[in-house]
DNA sequence: CGTGCCTTTGAGAAATATCAAAGCCTGTGG
DNA sequence: CCACAGGCTTTGATATTTCTCAAAGGCACG
């Protein structure tokens, strides 16, 4: 196993605020762990053993229903913790972490949480932070499904997944990981078929074009439109 | 201002692990509030300049839609901490807080809570537990509001409230705070004409009783079958 | 004892799901 | 290099849920 190297990691957020000394101690404590696309690195419900840091790759957090629907919470992009039961309290992951598409992850013993959460400064507050950003997340989203119809949610989540996880390319903004019908569907309480007829809609109206899998925005004003249900 | 009395409190699970002196030195900094019904302790967007503990009564957490449509988050029992946005790395109240019925709520500087996180033993993580849970119950609604019927939300909403602030009666299990139809709308993203069905025909069927602004449960069992979606 | 919420009920409209069928990429294995 | 299989996507027709709008009754508090 090669050592990892401290200078790789500084300009994350977690670490700004530390010196160099202590991120390599932090470092020296990971095990990598290469993911494959579509395995999951850990499973709603089991014992919370360890928490991660994804460093390449996109994941996918996900909930099933008693009767097996599946629930997409949302998209992590690389830089952030996850898999941080104890931040909430927790001894098991509350939902499922799934490789969007190959994924490298740093692992550390869920032991060593409260031993960093007091020893590095920042590292409990970027928790924090980060458990924030996705509770204000979900909080969004509740507001979303009470009260916007389809279209608008639809439309919020590409929006969403492209100020996130965007790239630009010459074609427009390209959503950087995998994303079918069926899984924006999950994402927003809906339909793979109302997603496809909004998407063929929105592409012949230039907002954005998709070609399986992937979608390229074109038009993100159209689109911020269509999140506010003002078209 | 009277001096409050440590033993009052000292059941209460933030303070269950804390020697007597320390529970006396954080309640001789906080306030003492009475909020009457109706009324907000903050208000979304504003400087998260306080954090709060509820003595008795009911808090509400509402978010507001950009178009003025109303959201609730969920109803907050005595004993619980609330406006606490240091604890998600926040420095705005991410939402408004209404008392439900008359409210006394104990009120601290947010500047302490850095240094009540670090000193007292249990604080920093039963604070993590109370946004544990809130995090949890946000994830539920997310996945009821995206996989099931109005009906079946409804029926999870008041099954919630009446687990989490239930109050047995001679005629049921009564929630405890005034709910109007409205408001279980706004909690399950629906309209008040359609929870006024809902509830007309549960009362038929002998599932609840409901007077103005009340609600008696007298069959757990089928509203449990029915937020199942098994009836 | 009136006025303002809260609630009920009905009829019609609209959004979205469901079901069915078929087309189309893409990667695989012959 | 080609054909195939499986998953992804499109489109149409129909069904259903739920909202919207309208009108009126009733309870509670001042």
């Amino acid at each position: 196993m090669k050592k990892l190297d401290a200078s790789v990691v500084r300009s994350l957020p977690l670490f700004a605020q530390m010196p160099l000394s202590d991120i390599q101690d932090i470092l020296d404590l990971a095990r990598p762990r290469l993911v494959p696309a579509g395995q999951s690195v850990f499973e709603e419900g089991t014992e919370a053993s360890h928490f991660h840091l994804l460093l390449d790759g996109h994941i996918r957090v996900e909930r099933l229903t008693p009767d097996g629907d599946r629930v997409v919470s949302f998209h992590i992009p690389p830089g952030q913790l996850f898999g941080i039961a104890k931040a909430l309290g927790r001894d098991v992951y509350p939902a499922t972490a799934v490789a969007a598409l190959e994924c490298l992850v740093l692992v550390w013993p869920m032991t060593l949480w409260t031993r960093f959460s007091t020893e590095y400064a920042g590292f409990a507050q970027e928790a924090s932070r980060t458990v924030g950003a996705r509770v204000t997340e979900m909080h969004t989203r509740v507001l979303e499904m009470a009260t916007q119809h389809v279209e608008q949610r639809v439309a919020a989540a590409i929006l969403r997944m492209m100020q996130q996880n965007g790239r630009p390319t010459e074609d427009g903004i390209e959503i950087a990981f995998p994303i079918t019908r069926k899984i924006v569907s999950d994402m927003t309480g809906s339909t793979l078929f109302t997603v496809s007829r909004l998407l063929s809609a929105w592409e012949r109206e230039g907002v954005l074009v998709s070609r399986r899998k992937h979608i390229h925005v074109h038009n993100v004003a159209a689109l911020e439109r269509l999140a506010a249900g003002q078209s």
